[in-house]
Order: structure tokens, then C-alpha cells, then sequence
DNA sequence: TGACATCCTCTACAGATGTAGAGATTATGC
DNA sequence: GCATAATCTCTACATCTGTAGAGGATGTCA
């Protein structure tokens, strides 16, 4: 079952993009990964994904040293999580704007646009199978 | 110059989407339009509210009685700080997986997706145009 | 000009988040 | 078996967020 309402902050989305690049991963592992755009301490590192194992985000596996993290949470599940937490507040849950302020913000290109046409158009064709 | 990178709380999305609704207003009346949902006390709006003010949200003229409140930003600019987030954080900046994402949660109707077809296709015109 | 209703300011506090140090523990190379 | 390096645990603290009470100031109606 999908976790339902998936949210992250920053560090957060930051950590478990390094873990997503290769699981298992160890703390240490993580903190280098991250090294260059964060600095984060040692400390730092594991205290946040310590918390993330809380919130269900990581889950770990203390038996082993150094200890494993993994994934809790698929990258799809984290990326909808966002997505629905952008449609809810700032588009009150309506889809077409939100896609509408997202061509609005002009930084498409005529190759995508054009792909994003096939998709729609592929959705179509499967909506209309189902 | 339109702000760069405004993010809101869930409270604050709350209280601002009221505000938009009938500027300018006073705590009182953002209380009142807010009762049934969140049940928050005066202080509790206000306090927000002053909070918002400080971070730019939110615009207060206190030499007023009750004190006036309006928007300092635009529905359009929260709305897309609330998007560029979610793009930069779960997206890594590239819109069409967003987009793509946003199709695969299966919430559009055949109208919607005519819909955004039309608008992908006013777009690419504007584009081709520019 | 009081009494009552509104509104305001200030202060408080718990929980979440970002950040990290001190000191204990474990692994490793010789 | 010991020195050294790597890792771990615990604790701490500032800031932000959600929430609100106490008590003072202001407006309003008779």
C-alpha cells in the first residue's frame, strides 16, 4: 500500500535522492554524496535520516556496521506526494490549471511542448480503451 | 519585481487564499471566513497574519482601525512558488516528467485532456511566434 | 460617561527542523 | 593486543510553526 500523504523539506528530498542513487547506503556514504552542496557533518547526516526512519521515509538496519539505509518511499510516491501537496494548497486540487501555470511559466521549448502533446494524446488513446 | 522564492505553510495558504478573496480585510473577517475549517481563535489569525506580514506575504496598515490587511503577492507568483518547489526539489527542474507525472495520476477526464491538448497547442503557436 | 463588545499587544509553549559537539564504541592494520 | 580511524549515541540548541491566553486599549450605544 502507497503511502497516502508523503511530504518532505528540503534536507529531506536531498537525503533521499542520494539514497535513491544506490541502495543500500550507509551514513557516511550519504554525507559524502552530499558533501559539496550541503557540509554537513556526520552528526547532521545521521540525525536527518534517523528521523526520516521515524517518519517512515528510510528504514534502516542497525544490526549491521556500519548501519544499511534504504528507501521507504519510491521516487514516484515522493514525487506525487509533492505534486498533490502543490494541487491541493495552491490550485484547490484543479489539474488544469496547475498544468496551465506550468506553460505560463515559458520555459518550454518547442521540442517539449511537442512532447508533451504525444503524451496527452497517448492518454487519450488509453482513456479511451479503458 | 515579482518575488522569487515564496513559499507558504499550510496555514498560510489558508489565510491567504482568503485574503484574495475580498481585499483588504481585517483579522476579524479573516477569522470569520476561516471559522469552519480551522477553528482558530483571533490571536491565532493574527499572530499568522503579523507573521506574514514580516515574511512579505502580506501588507498591514496598522495605523487603521481594526487594522487593514491585503495581499503583497500575487495568486500567480504563490502559485508558482509553490510549483518550483515542487519541480526543483521532486523534479530536478525538468517539467515534462512533472507533467508526465501529473497525467499518470488518472484524475483526468477526456474533456480535461482536450483541454490541455488545446492549451499545448496555443502555446506552441505563441512560441512559434515569438 | 459608563458598560459592553471589539480589537490589540505581548507573552508563552510544544513540536518540527536544521545543525552539530562530546564522548563512547567498534573495526582495522600492524 | 594495541593504536588509530571510523562509526555511533546522546544531548543540545536556535529557529520556525501552530496555537492561544491575559490583560490593556478602543470604539459604541444608551
Amino acid at each position: 500500500m502507497p503511502k497516502s500523504k508523503i511530504e518532505l523539506t528540503e534536507a529531506e528530498w536531498a537525503i533521499i535522492k542520494a539514497v535513491w542513487e544506490g541502495e543500500p547506503c550507509t551514513a557516511p556514504d550519504i554525507r559524502q554524496k552530499l558533501w559539496r552542496p550541503m557540509r554537513w557533518t556526520y552528526s547532521t547526516v545521521r540525525t536527518l535520516m534517523d528521523r526520516m526512519v521515524v517518519k517512515g521515509l528510510l528504514k534502516a538496519e542497525k544490526e549491521c556496521h556500519p548501519t544499511l539505509y534504504r528507501s521507504a518511499v519510491t521516487r514516484k510516491e515522493a514525487q506525487q506526494g509533492e505534486l498533490f501537496y502543490a494541487l491541493k494548497h495552491a490550485f484547490n486540487g484543479a489539474l488544469t490549471p496547475m498544468v496551465q501555470c506550468l506553460l505560463d511559466t515559458d520555459r518550454l521549448s518547442e521540442n517539449e511542448l511537442a512532447e508533451l502533446e504525444s503524451l496527452i494524446k497517448a492518454k487519450k488513446r488509453e482513456a479511451r480503451k479503458a
